[in-house]
DNA sequence: CTGTTAGCGCTTTCAT
DNA sequence: ATGAAAGCGCTAACAG
């Protein structure tokens, strides 16, 4: 357990030059069929490693990576996301990468458009996505896949695309999760409320949907019959939606729990708060800033969080490991979902702030 | 954002050498207040960070560290701290580490003092501990800060102590859930039972006592008043705990939600899974991979998880970057307690075996 | 007190 | 097809 393996004991052992070994380490070819048994078995018996920083060291090769996702404002979700981002390029400080964010506005279609055609044009070595409608991402992978970029994606996918990997929580059984404990926290046959945002253009295959179903599917399988309620409010015009959400409590009083299909539950829980209502049971998604505050004031019941910062990170150090290294890994990858409670909150916060990755 | 900034470039706008700037980066003196003003200057206004890795490289040092844990066997909780512990070794590819396990019975008292002996003696770099005991854990720090070796601790602290770091979940915010989870999970004021191991010889200032007291804190906090039960069954001879288990539920039919303060929750689960009992509601601890299968097959409510992969890594981390790259850190590191349904533990299980770290 | 230099493991260019 | 050698950023030993 102690002497590193070298290219130099390879090379040694396979009776060649370290030239030799390391060309047929990233079959560049030029090696005799001899040669290449010799290494290739030397680095079986001694299980060479390379040194990924000693290597991208010697590279020296610059990298420029570029990055799609919605606009956001401190303590977001995507802020949260960004984060791991970063720290996944301070992390390899040996690789000289650029980093290029481009920004869209998730609630419209058209600005997408617009900004994932710069994206195209940008001429990255790899790009990440975070998706949020199907057709202009799928529009934007063909571009990528003419011009033989790899993308990987984060916080959701596009079905039939071909990533080198993705990064996401599974949004139905996040919403499965969601219904088993509002159910759990409601007398049974409660009255429940569904809040999701509206966007503008088209709205298919967004997360909110297979949430949605996540959430139906556990009162169909647990044989529950809680009478429903859906609610859009807008995620553009918040100023409305104070009017909209007490309008809607007003008049149907005797909904005992809420759920909110993305991050925005602070805005219902700043509603009870408000008018200082504490019979109404609320789940909500993600550890932004606002939910946050919520959660710790007792008017969110329970917070699911998909990891963002654990997502931003993973999918950064997978592109550079495959673009520096070309190290392979796993393509699907479903991150946790962690159900916090108003106790658990802070710890979630303090770890995030760990440079535990 | 781009070209790296390099020990060269702090030099030449120092106007000395690679060499002076080195000395002054790692205070091992013999330079100038001028030069090592300047220096310092260059290095804040280039925001210039070594590249630890490359650093490492040139280092060639080789480092002995040492770990002491509890024994275990395979899918227990200290297998995954310890798979945490080589994940990160490995991950630290460029140094030559190597590394001793010392592993002790956790309900011996007299066996972690003979192994604890041998930790002493070993000459280590280096330790971590995973005390269980705080008398002897005590005792092998007073020799390892006699001979001026290093420690940090995963799973639990010992109180005033010094070590470089710990890597921890609060046992008393995990009572603290459990109760909470367990009230809300039964009828209110249902008899509880609270399940907890003996060990041999001494057993002050386990994690256990800290668990429940904070189980207690919950109840006393919402005025609960729920009757109840204490349980001791033997964590060495698993064969009696059967008979043991099965008379007390026998005798005390009104029992509607247990709790197991150690993480051999399984045993229950078991028992309820043979009588095929359903309803007492269980709240348990760590991810075993027994207590996977219990939880999901229905026989365990919620598991709390605390990380120990996390705990680990981190653990190792931190030393191998004191050590080698004198890097400081965190002390106190409290790590997120997860609280886990049948329907998130596949998530968990999956993203344990992503290298995420 | 300071500069120079060899060498860590790896990649790549240039001869051969 | 292959080896020799330079250079990546950093440390430490050595000479001055």
């Amino acid at each position: 357990m102690s002497k590193r393996i070298t290219i130099k004991d390879i090379a040694k052992l396979a009776g060649v030059s370290v030239g030799t070994v390391d060309r047929v380490l990233y079959n560049r070819g030029s090696v005799s069929e001899a040669s290449r048994i010799a290494i290739e078995k030397a680095i079986e018996k001694m299980e060479y490693k390379p040194n990924i920083h000693v290597s991208a060291l010697a590279l020296r090769k610059t990298y420029k990576l570029c990055i799609t996702i919605p606009q956001f404002t401190e303590g977001e979700y995507w802020d949260a996301l960004e984060s791991g981002i970063k720290r996944a390029i301070e992390k390899y400080e040996g690789v000289d990468i650029s980093v290029k964010f481009f920004y869209y506005n998730q609630f419209d279609i058209y600005d997408c458009r617009k900004t994932f055609d710069e994206v195209s044009k940008y001429d990255a070595d790899a790009v990440i996505i975070g998706p949020t409608f199907r057709d202009e991402t799928i529009y934007l992978i063909s571009q990528l896949e003419y011009l033989k970029i790899p993308y990987v994606f984060v916080d959701s996918v596009v079905e039939n695309t071909s990533p080198l990997a993705f990064f996401v929580a599974d949004p139905y059984t996040c919403g499965y999760i969601m219904s088993k404990l509002i159910t759990g926290l409601t007398p049974s046959n409660s009255e429940l409320v569904l809040f999701q945002a509206e966007r503008i253009g088209d709205e298919s295959a967004n997360t909110t949907i297979l949430r949605k179903r996540g959430f139906l599917a556990y009162l169909k399988d647990k044989k529950l019959t809680n009478k429903l309620h859906s609610v859009m409010y807008s995620a553009l015009d918040l100023s409305r939606n104070d009017d909209l959400i007490g309008d809607y409590f007003e008049k149907n009083p005797n909904i005992h729990g809420a759920i909110v299909l993305n991050s925005r539950g602070h805005v219902i829980a700043d509603y009870f708060e408000k008018k200082n209502i504490n019979n109404i049971k609320l789940v909500c998604i993600d550890m932004t800033e606002k939910n946050i505050h919520a959660i710790k004031s007792g008017y969110i019941d329970y917070l699911i969080c998909q990891r963002p910062e654990a997502q931003g990170y993973l999918a950064t150090k997978s592109i550079i490991e495959f673009l520096v290294y070309r190290l392979s890994f796993k393509v699907e990858n479903y991150l946790p979902l962690d159900i916090l409670v108003n106790e658990t909150v802070c710890l979630y916060e303090e770890f995030n702030n760990i440079d535990y990755l």
